[in-house]
DNA sequence: GTCTATATCCCGATAGAC
DNA sequence: GTCTATCGGGATATAGAC
């Protein structure tokens, strides 16, 4: 199982590929051909390794999509609703910061989220699942549209441009304090300064 | 001026009809064939009012841009920075609540927004000049991020289905309400309840 | 000045030869 | 596994009727 060599090969350089022209041009600004010349190969034999272009968006986004799923049931086992919600927050910044570039891409193309979310059961479950890990069971109109401003707030700003040129630990702090804070459970750890907001 | 009869009232007509299959289809999903049969005439007779697709998504769009814009000048006006805030704030919510199917439109859209970019001075100048009239002439970096996150967040979630069913009024009070806590400044008026967040 | 007819080119997608 | 050929449809153009 070491390597379905050749095919594996292209499929997997194919991906490269798409991942990187989607970045410099946007999904819907990256065309089959363009892709197939990159590689040197025609239309056609790009559809033989994936018959539909949101199948190649699909591939390209899955990865950051199963790390969530897996950390959003890591949160889900844990006992304490203050557990949870720590453990919800902190996958969500930490994805959202490692996979930034894959946040930018969808931003400038949203389009793609509704070609994953016709293949995966939804982006809905995603958004869902962590609105009640973070709201709780029984949230008040109040606290949902605060958990839905945050989430989507922390997702875009962090893969927004104007913050680019951060490294990823600085703005993981930052996107994790402002969580806390939005939700109500101002920060515990301190990584230096003891009182920061000033 | 009173009406150029044929042309203005086929511009208008047409930009509405636009705007309207925009909303059932999506900007990407609506061609200007379905336009141009919507108003009984031919491609060709779209194609003489504008001159791309991009420019009647523009057209729009561009009623909103225009407000935003007017919205910053006003708030930019105000003498105490506690008023400048307030303006901005308030502006911007009621903006979204007031175009949120709009935002909605854009969002499940590609491109439209690079488009949109590319014609006007930019998005970016919008969001600019609101991060500064926002987080003051000098913002350290936990208030450049939050204040981004806020605008992201307030902007995203306002367009979001998960708020659709929600009246203007009520959704507008929420919004800025979660504005003033990201920013710092809990309410000061209250609508009738003095002690809401239980 | 307003529109129709028509043409071009690219896109995603398919069929079938090699 | 990759190719050539081809389809239907989309955006974009131009020529010219009225």
């Amino acid at each position: 199982m070491s390597g379905d060599t050749v095919a594996e090969d292209t499929r997997s350089r194919l991906l490269a590929t798409a991942l990187r022209l989607f970045s410099e041009h946007g999904v819907g600004g990256t065309s089959l051909q363009m892709i197939a010349d990159e590689l040197g190969v025609t239309k056609a034999a790009v559809y033989y390794h994936f018959r539909t272009k949101d199948e190649i968006t699909e591939a390209v986004a899955a990865p950051a999509l199963q790390e969530l799923t897996a950390r959003m049931a890591e949160a889900e086992r844990q006992r304490t609703r203050g557990a949870q919600i720590d453990h919800a927050l902190g996958g969500f910044v930490d994805l959202i910061v490692r996979y930034r570039s894959l946040i930018a891409l969808f931003n400038s193309d949203p389009g793609i989220i509704r070609a994953i979310e016709r293949s995966l059961d939804g982006v809905e479950n995603f958004a869902a699942r962590m609105r009640k890990l973070l709201a709780g069971p029984d949230p008040d109109l109040a606290t949902t549209i605060n958990v839905n401003v945050m989430l989507a707030g922390l997702a875009l700003a962090g893969g927004a441009p104007e913050q680019a040129h951060l490294d990823d630990e600085t703005l993981r702090t930052h996107l994790f304090d402002i969580g806390r804070r939005m939700l109500g459970r101002p920060r515990r750890r301190g990584p230096k300064a003891e009182d920061r907001d000033s």
